[in-house]
DNA sequence: ACAGAACTACCTATTTTTAGGTATATTTAA
DNA sequence: TTAAATATACCTAAAAATAGGTAGTTCTGT
């Protein structure tokens, strides 16, 4: 039977060669594709394909939001995300939203094809990780995220507590509280952890 | 006439993908691919193909690295970077190494193809970006850069003073220079700048 | 041989971060 | 309606980072 899928990816070679990929296995034809998320998630509702292959990472909107969105307004379109990350938090939320399949981009073609046929036959392949005991789930509240958000983009605690509109005393005890949840002594130490477990930083 | 085409990138997907893109131009062979720098210095040395295709970002040694071994070992193969970034830098470089061109990941299958077929005519294409006043060159010596790779891995000045058999008090100096190079006030700012200048940090 | 670059090292001083503590008002969930 | 979680704010103290200075040695290229 016949497989509509669109593709959705920041890098127009890699859509490129997808759709040369996918048009070798004969029974599959590209319906669309897209450069950034919002683009994608306007062109899917409309398009209607079988399969969405998004990209976790694009430009405007990424993969897992562009999901949620899609989930939501109840398009039935079975998406499968690409990553570059193997990372429990994201196949976590993925699957999750709904997704129903989570390849690295370094699998080859014949796992890709293999996924699109298992998830076309009411299936899921997701990418199993060796999964140790770590990635204990750390968890942020909104007020810790606000100033990771601001720390990701190199802000002191003067001017993080400028830009929330409280005190430096209350952001020292907020940094203080982000370090001890992870670990980390530093804030580079910090970040590095913060994107091991997955957050957008 | 026949080009034989090496393909260099540390995502099997992309690698698939550009295999079968290529293949459907009918006069190109695909002679060999490799998944990181090391092993494609190799097999470019022993199948020297035409044309190698070398991502910039790969594990184990980078494409501007790979570039530089070949030119070193008198190596034949025309080399065109791909890569996602829209780097003065990099691109200088990859022209300095020698390279043929420089192409950026977001292009699509037709200038890769029309690149390809100006190198095998003996030109070049490096992709002309807009090239603003900013990006005047800043360069790092080679122990300033021994201490940003350290520092971008969340180490201390007192740790990377241990980790290169120095003082901290020169770990300070070198830091000191970095920022002054980049204008950061902080590590987590310099980071970010190193970045946007095209480091991998 | 000399100039310049790179690496080293120390100095002072200020600012920021890290690392503990306590405590209170408000909101959320059981 | 308690109990827990969240956000707020202050305290002390030590460690680290930032920002400026000078200066000697070694290596490299002219």
């Amino acid at each position: 039977m016949e497989v509509s899928i669109f593709i959705a990816d920041d890098h127009q070679l890699v859509i490129d060669g997808l759709k040369m990929l996918l048009a070798q296995a004969g029974h599959i034809n590209i319906s669309g594709e897209a450069i950034n998320g919002l683009i994608a998630e306007q062109q899917i509702i409309k398009l209607k394909p079988d399969i969405a292959l998004l990209d976790v990472r694009m430009p405007e909107k990424d993969g897992l939001k562009v999901l949620q969105s899609l989930q939501h307004k109840g398009c039935t379109t079975k998406c499968i995300m690409l990553s570059m990350h193997e990372d429990a938090r994201y196949i976590k939320d993925a699957e999750a939203f709904g997704a129903k399949g989570y390849l690295l981009k370094n699998v080859g073609k014949v796992v890709l094809l293999e996924a699109i046929s298992k998830v076309m036959k009411g299936g899921t392949c997701f990418h199993t990780i060796v999964q140790t005991e770590k990635n204990q789930t750390v968890f942020f509240t909104p007020r810790e995220k606000d100033v990771i958000g601001l720390l990701a983009k190199g802000h002191s605690t003067n001017e993080i507590a400028s830009l929330l509109f409280t005190s430096q005393e209350t952001i020292k005890v907020h940094r203080k509280h982000i370090r001890e949840k992870t670990g980390a002594t530093n804030s580079v130490e910090l970040l590095i952890k913060l994107k091991e477990l997955g957050f957008d930083v």
